[in-house]
DNA sequence: CTCCGCCACTTTGACGATCAAGTAAAGTGG
DNA sequence: CCACTTTACTTGATCGTCAAAGTGGCGGAG
């Protein structure tokens, strides 16, 4: 930037107020005169050094908690990765993408805030509820705006949030298999918990308790780690059960697809002799044999809307609600 | 650090030391003072002081240039970007992921390399090669490590690169299509091409060739934006030609699942009459019916190698081989 | 007893920008 | 003609860290 001034026989303050539009006061003849220096130059202002001066990084994080790679590699994260990466770029900001490891809580998650490297985070939490709790607390501790994802806040909390009907869709996927006469019906889901597959869990038992349709233990099973195959053997545990369900709603569509699987690989006949239904209704849900039966969650639009969320607040915006939960809707296909 | 320094009653040098782990000339005992100070006034370093010191941010750009967001939710890329957050989460790098529009190339996608936000980058580019060729070469001039995804550069370049092996899947998806008795076999993909699909459709022509089989242009489409439903509409222009092709490879199993769809819409039977194969073999591929026959890429593996390469280059390891090609695999399943 | 070298620090000065305050010159009103 | 405002800039300090050079005290060699 110095050189610039120099270049253009005015000061370094001069160029930094055209690089930030602050044109009120300036010569059309300066600023076409810094202009062609930057040019020649080839000069970009140093984001770093702006953001130590300024205290401002632009920049947000998408902060993911999970074993492995999963959430990240989930069909229905990369969604939202994408409204969220649409509405950053335009809007001016870029996204760094930071994953911790589950455990016991710390703040290994929230590095790039402890370190200073952005302004604000969307959150991804896995693991047990009162595991989870302990991020935005702490995040609500270190003063960065926050928008916890997929998880219904209660609304007091300093943070933002962003999630769907996952209880409603899972209530009306639940009504739909009750309508449907089926009274034996199981809901199987990952090991490490998903706060929206919790929401989904509540919405299913809900509907049975509405119905009057007593809870069985031994039909809810969390297993494995969000792969399809983990869906055969819990599928392979309950057709095993001395009053087998006919009916599974998969956490997920992944699950679904995989009971599915097994359930032809048993001879079954879906959906006559064992009903399956998924939640997301990720791009290939019409696509499988029979197609399946699902609740679609807006993904790109919940990134959409947790971005612009997180980017009001941090560029000073009014916020008229900062607890959004989409709506969900029920896509009844082929597999229940 | 001042704090801490002053808190532990030494320089804030010598507070710097202690981070950095140059602990060559320091007592147990001032090691143990300050990291009391530190412990208590919750200090971390600031990362943005840091980098603009010592012009290294540990923050590598996953940058993508893709019309909307397309790319960026490709069941393809989640898998890499998977990949590249579980090394860079190893070794210590975060992850800034920008997207840049298509169009006439400029520096709006390398953005964060003027900006010095990143310490290299890893290009996901689309477009016309002589469109595309543009990026590594300006990403060179600006003297950043690059690392050219899906892209087979012919080894003289300063980039490295990583890619599968597309050509060869493609060619042997054809040539046992060939085998199956094939004679039309038409070739689909998007409108906005993509490097690795391109080798996909060299491999196609290439096995035609080798076959003495005649190339025919009214059988390969470039329509869309990789869409399940670009793919039906390019069916229904494929069926109407007075020669219609038996069949149908996709550019990748979106296109392909769509294409099926399509097919089995007009009555068709896949593949007894219309035989139908895929590319990159998405956890889903498997459960679509029929069962997708599709080539094996290693999407995560090849996060993973991008990633590696371009860390072991930034801290100065020594790179064997810097260019990448990953080995596919045949999955021969139920569409062909 | 002096000198040297080593140890365990401290001091100084960037890195590249922004913020806050200052100033010369031109314009305006009475 | 003077006081005051506006315009179009400039100056100096600072953000948090790290590299390089500096310093005081102590032990051992000569």
């Amino acid at each position: 930037m110095r050189d610039v001034a120099e270049h253009a026989g005015v000061s370094a303050q001069t160029v930094s107020n055209l690089v930030n539009n602050r044109l009120r006061q300036m010569s059309d003849e300066t600023r076409v005169r810094i202009e062609g220096a930057m040019e020649q130059l080839g000069y970009h202002p140093n984001l770093t050094a702006r953001s130590l001066r300024s205290a401002r990084t632009t920049t947000i994080g998408f902060l993911l908690l999970d074993e492995g790679a999963r959430y990240l590699a989930d069909p229905m994260t990369d969604q939202v990765i994408a409204g969220v990466g649409d509405i950053a770029r335009d809007r001016g900001y870029s996204v760094l993408i930071h994953a911790g490891r589950p455990g016991r809580p710390d703040s290994g998650l929230l590095k790039p805030v402890l370190e200073s490297r952005v302004d604000g985070v969307l959150l991804f939490l896995s693991g047990p509820p009162e595991q989870r709790a302990w991020y935005p607390a702490r995040a609500a501790e270190l003063n960065v705006p926050t928008v916890v994802m997929e998880e219904a806040l209660a609304g007091d909390e300093p943070q933002m949030s962003v999630t769907a009907e996952n209880g409603i869709g899972a209530r009306s996927l639940a009504d739909h298999l009750i309508r449907g006469g089926h009274r034996r019906i199981a809901f199987i889901a990952a090991r490490q918990p998903w706060p929206m597959v919790e929401q989904r869990h509540l919405g299913y038992r809900e509907a049975l308790a509405a119905a009057g349709l007593e809870r069985d233990p031994s039909l809810e099973l969390f297993e494995g780690i969000w792969d399809a195959a983990d869906a055969g053997s819990m599928v392979d545990r309950l057709l095993a059960l001395p009053d087998p369900p006919t009916a599974i709603m998969g956490g997920n569509d992944l699950l679904a697809i995989g009971a599915m699987r097994q359930a032809r690989a048993r001879g079954l006949h879906v959906p006559d002799d064992l009903a399956v239904t998924g939640f997301n209704d990720f791009a290939f849900a019409e696509f499988v044999d029979p197609p399946l039966t699902t609740v679609h969650v807006p993904g790109y639009e919940m990134g959409c809307s947790a971005a612009q969320l997180l980017i009001d607040h941090l560029d000073g915006r009014e916020i008229s609600e900062p607890h959004i939960t989409l709506p969900v809707e029920l896509r009844l296909r082929g597999s229940a």
